[in-house]
RNA sequence: CGCGGGAUGGAGCAGUUGGCAGCUCGUCGGGCUCAUAACCCGAAGGUCGGAGGUUCGAGUCCUCCUCCCGCUACCA
């Protein structure tokens, strides 16, 4: 089974460019995308990381237009901002490029056309609708309306998310579109569609005999879609900002984005090198496309159809998905904000790069869901970067530099123990290439944080700093051996953190062993003079952590905040002039507020109407303190009927504001007026 | 509705073909003092989501149920 291959190409999911990287997308995809290919390139594997924004598609446009910028703005900027976090984070791609470059253009065009001229697509006419307002056809997701099962009135299209059902434009009531709010038309249009149909036993044969061995996941999802029957795929859509169908009478139309996207794995590579296509057509490749749970059907059937339909391509070995990561028990959302940013961890936790690495592979999401705490991070780093793994290179770093200036000693006759531990340490890489190769980052991680364990063992069981006194002889072979197990250190830790590795290769001084001098004690001569030891990682402490969590909270609050403000009351129904004319209005001033007491949000206010002055309680403590309002000049409805309120009675009614989460604000005339002045 | 994945000590995860339920962290006790109060040893802690079934024996196989996450939505 274990078949050998001549070189690897591996490709990460293309981050969409309308917001971004998180740490959701670092922990399901590049991460352990990043992983592999270390881990490769270390074994002297010919292999090459390809990855790139996706820059197409509905949602750039919509955003460019709420942003009133154009969309080659949207995505040259978090084109730029994913690019460089990347890059901050020691994320190895050998190109990071794009769909918008000329290359792409030019890829994805002719992939469409060579498939149109070999007639593998069909071609079909239907009415869809279309925004008039907007000028656009309108996907079934933009289009809002009224849930014809529940009376939702914000269901979509495709789905409505109260109830759950499944439903096609054409059944809501009232619908309008999400992109201008105008109501739809109907309009006939042209599309051409993959036939996935004519692939499906090509692909049952070739996923469901062929790869048993992928994730049960992937496996899971491709069994059910190929047992439910594939339909053809619309390959083209209506939209002014794609890739044009590059074919007579096409005009306003673009390929789909997941038509041309994953072509934006083959294009990156055609950038990179003029030898892109033994990478992609020779059977000696091992292909891998590492993404997120909810890409399966993508990687999995559209595109291993498209790369038959036109032939000559190799198809993945492994799609390894992983499952999604959720924040403090909620959901990651790039429309909420609910996130950490890569870009903004970078600028906030500077220099702890390979913390956030470990983590997110410690904590993955292989086999289900799983969360990430801020104060889960702040154990990992403290418990087990700093307690295990650094403690361990400090202690055998410092004892070499105060017993012996900093220069490795000469190792004499190994004991029994000293072979035990040799030969743990020669295990590890077995069980290295066993789990990485197998997609078990989590559990190759801690392989490789073993090796810090052996060592922290090492250095209690044997215990040089009593030897040093009564067996100096013996001390100097267990440093030496102790020095050893940290050469080895670098090695095993570079695919999860490079950083770590090159930090620690400076303060031992050496080059980076090979791969496969992974368990042997010769990787540091003796008389070689090591480097000045130093801290890998510092301990986080509390207030760290919580300035974090103050961040997630007050993104929590603008979003209750957002939701407050986008359910608006209804219209009540009309009145006459003289209904609306009853109601008198005056501009007053407060002369004076105090609390009343025992409850929560009444303020007894004195009020000056002009007309008298009288006394008003009103509801408004949680928003105003007495001393704020002294002065202040306010709208007054003053012929209310009178209410007694906590003994007080009240006469008429302060004007304010208030949104669906209760919020109140007051109204006041924009410049100073007499006091008695009628509003209306 | 249907389909796919998940549910295992306080937290996060393993558990391959059914055969004594493991690992990391936390907790408690002890040891050590070279080391960032770090390290090493030991202990406690689980009716393996629930109910039923197959079996000498079930976390593992079968049936039903509950909850969470996904599913031709451009959110990994």
């Amino acid at each position: 089974m274990a078949k050998e291959f001549k070189r690897y190409l591996v490709t990460s999911a293309l981050p969409y460019a309308n917001g971004p990287v998180h740490i959701g997308h670092l922990a399901g995809v590049y991460i352990p995308s990043d992983i592999y290919t270390r881990y490769l390139r270390l074994r002297g594997r010919d292999v090459l990381s390809i990855c790139g924004s996706d820059e197409h598609g509905v949602p750039i446009t919509i955003k460019a237009r709420k942003e009133g910028v154009t969309p080659q703005q949207i995505v040259d900027r978090y084109h730029n901002i994913i690019k460089k976090s990347f890059e901050g984070l020691g994320i190895s791609f050998d190109i990071y490029s794009r769909t918008t470059s000329p290359v792409h253009t030019v890829t994805a065009s002719d992939f469409f056309r060579k498939l149109y001229d070999d007639g593998k697509f069909i071609e079909k006419t239907s009415m869809q609708y279309y925004d008039e307002e907007a000028q656009t056809f309108l996907a079934d997701r933009y289009i809002v309306g009224t849930c014809p099962r529940c009376g939702n009135d914000r269901a979509y299209g495709d789905q409505c998310e109260k109830c759950g059902s499944t439903l096609s434009p054409d059944e809501l009531i009232n619908p309008h579109s999400a992109v201008s709010g105008s109501v739809p038309v109907k309009r006939e249009t042209k599309h051409w569609y993959l036939p996935l149909n004519e692939y499906e036993e090509a692909l049952r044969k070739w996923i469901l005999e062929g790869h048993k061995e992928w994730k049960t996941n992937v496996y899971g999802q491709c069994k059910s879609w190929l047992d439910g029957g594939l339909q053809p795929r619309a390959v083209s859509r209506d939209l002014d900002w794609g890739i044009p169908v590059p074919v007579k009478g096409a005009e306003g139309k673009v390929l789909y984005v997941w038509f041309d996207a994953p072509i934006g794995y083959i294009s990156a590579t055609k950038e990179l090198t003029p030898d892109w296509e033994k990478y992609w057509k020779d059977p000696e490749t091992k292909l891998v496309h590492f993404i997120g749970k909810d890409n399966i059907v993508f990687h999995c059937i559209v595109f291993p159809a498209m790369l038959m339909a036109h032939g000559g391509y190799i198809l993945p070995e492994n799609v390894p998905a992983n499952e999604f990561l959720n924040l403090e028990g909620d959901k990651i959302s790039t429309s909420r904000n609910w996130a950490v940013w890569l870009h903004e961890y970078l600028e906030d936790m500077p220099g702890k790069e390979d913390v956030l690495r470990y983590v997110l592979c410690a904590n993955a999401p292989e086999t289900k869901d799983n969360d990430f705490t801020w104060k889960d991070f702040q154990a990992r780093n403290n418990n087990e970067l700093v307690a295990v793994l650094g403690n361990f290179v400090n202690r055998a770093l410092v004892l070499t530099e105060k017993y012996y200036g900093g220069v490795v000693p000469e190792r004499g006759e190994l004991t029994d123990y000293d072979r035990d531990t040799i030969a743990d340490l020669g295990r590890v890489k077995e069980a290295l290439e066993n789990n990485i190769e197998n997609f078990r980052f989590r559990e190759a991680l801690k392989e490789a944080m073993n090796v810090a364990r052996i060592g922290n063992k090492y250095l209690a069981d044997t215990e040089p700093w009593k030897l040093i006194k009564s067996d100096p002889e013996r001390v100097k072979t267990i440093l030496n051996i102790a020095l050893q197990i940290t050469a080895n250190l670098t090695v095993v830790i570079e695919p999860f953190m490079p950083f770590l590795s090159k930090k620690l290769l400076e303060m031992l001084d050496i080059e980076r062993p090979s791969w496969d001098s992974i368990g042997s004690i010769d990787l540091v001569a003796a008389g070689h003079h090591i480097g000045k030891p130093s801290l890998l990682f510092e301990k986080i402490e509390d207030d760290v952590i919580q300035k974090q969590l103050d961040k997630l909270e007050a993104t929590k609050k603008a979003n209750m905040a957002a939701e407050a403000a986008s359910h608006i009351e209804p219209q009540k129904e009309q009145v006459t002039f003289d209904d609306f004319g009853k109601a008198d209005i005056r501009i007053s001033t407060i002369l004076a507020a105090e609390r009343v007491p025992k409850t929560r949000k009444l303020l007894k206010l004195s009020i000056d109407t002009g007309i008298d002055k009288r006394e008003i309680v009103s509801g408004i403590a949680e928003y105003y303190s007495p001393e704020d309002l002294v002065g202040r000049q306010v709208l007054v409805l003053v012929n209310l009927e009178p209410r007694e309120i906590k003994g007080i009675l009240s006469r008429g009614m302060i004007l304010m504001g208030a949104d669906a989460s209760g919020r109140l604000v007051l109204l006041q005339p924009e410049k100073k007026m007499v006091s008695g002045a009628v509003v209306g």
